[in-house]
DNA sequence: AAACCACTCGCACACTGTACGAGTTTATCG
DNA sequence: CGATAAACTCGTACAGTGTGCGAGTGGTTT
């Protein structure tokens, strides 16, 4: 009946620190470097003491647990979102630039794309990212439940379209051995003649302009549905 | 220089077996039903084995690792996406009921949401799936690299849809207690009364249904988007 | 009978997150 | 100043994880 308690950092005061030199926020920095440097994966709460020269069960006087702390950076990924400056910009521009910058931020920390909807995204970044997105679309027309909607449809598919291509990436290690991506898909793909065919063709593509322009493909034809939607 | 071996199941020839009771299909089977009832924290080797009667390294006969594992139990979900059975179906009519039907089964399997790009999917259903896609898409008009964009296009939405959806409803338990969700909204949108206000607004509706509508209003958005590319 | 094969599984290793509680420093107050 | 309280540190321990290894078992083929 009680209805459990919804469990993230934002909705707790954080403790009241006099600390000299240990602080959130440089324990944040540090798991981010970590992050940056051996992923997900190679985070963890021993290795990040190290790092800070403090015993691993320290850090869980700034943090209530690893959660906790995977919530405040991936936070801090959100804040390195760059929009445009003026609140004026054009809907289209808004949506164009918010999504190709967070697509380049998660490519930038790929363990960002693991925390995606596992985690709550609560923070202030991620709300103030939301709010100005949705302000825009406001004032571009949008109205109701419509805004929603269109900013969860922009934000779906740059979620969908880089949390694979990140993923791919990283098992795949950097290599980008193309012959052999060639003939892997080939062999995945030997019941399927068509399929095989066209991955021949297009892996004499460079893969990382072909997923440029693959995403601004679906950019451009959501943002041309989305404004279908509008002018009525 | 030799370019890491991409690790696949499904690029591996699986072991020749005369074995009586055990076998893949039916460790795949006890896996989906762990998976369905405790979710993908609660499947372990160790647990499997239990469930099985077997010892949990037995498993590793049949499999080379958990991830290979999993591979399997991933592919056995795109198989439950159900497509019209005709080949001439409008395209739009056919990516319609491909997305939906893909977003029931994630909803089905929630525990699948955290795979998505973790995991290649190279496997028969996976690539079934993009194949009878393509060929639609094809028959529709789309030439090129443009049948792989709409395919991502539409397939990216989904994934960007329905994985943070399950990853919400999973944290929050099932309770789907509405008033402290919206006092959760209200206390981290505190900074942003815009925000706040709108989240109060839309609390009244029925979530459930509010999310299909989002959905719905995303993939006509797309669809509408897709066919402008189509008819130049 | 010997050799091979498919298969089982106990043990051990290196790791994980974190609860607990005892210890230490620092700030506040009478 | 001394005392009390609050802020902080951290060693130990527990219950788990995936899986490499190597010894063992039972059936089939030569």
């Amino acid at each position: 009946m009680t209805g459990k308690q919804f469990p993230s950092v934002w909705l707790r005061e954080p403790r009241k620190t006099t600390s000299p030199g240990r602080s959130r926020e440089e324990i944040v920095r540090a798991a981010m470097e970590l992050l940056d440097a051996e992923g997900l994966h190679g985070l963890s709460m021993r290795k990040l003491g190290a790092k800070l020269v403090t015993g691993a069960t320290s850090l869980y006087w700034y943090v209530a647990n690893k959660d906790e702390l995977l919530e405040l950076v991936y936070d801090e990924v959100w804040g390195e979102v760059r929009l445009p400056e003026s609140e004026t910009a054009h809907w289209r521009e808004f949506a164009s630039v918010m999504a190709h910058s967070m697509r380049q931020v998660i490519l930038r920390h790929p363990w960002s794309a693991d925390l995606i909807g596992r985690l709550p995204a609560l923070g202030p970044s991620a709300l103030s990212l939301t709010d100005r997105m949705r302000r825009i679309l406001k004032t571009a027309g949008f109205r109701g439940a419509d805004v929603d909607y269109a900013t969860a449809t922009l934000t779906s598919f740059v979620y969908g379209f880089t949390i694979p291509e990140v993923a791919w990436k990283s098992s795949m290690g950097e290599g980008y051995d193309i012959p052999a991506m060639h003939d892997i898909a080939a062999r995945a793909a030997r019941d399927f003649p068509d399929l095989a065919a066209d991955f021949a063709v297009e892996q004499s593509e460079d893969p990382q302009v072909m997923r440029e322009v693959a995403f601004d493909f679906g950019l451009v034809s959501i943002l041309d549905g989305l404004e279908a939607r509008l002018v009525t």
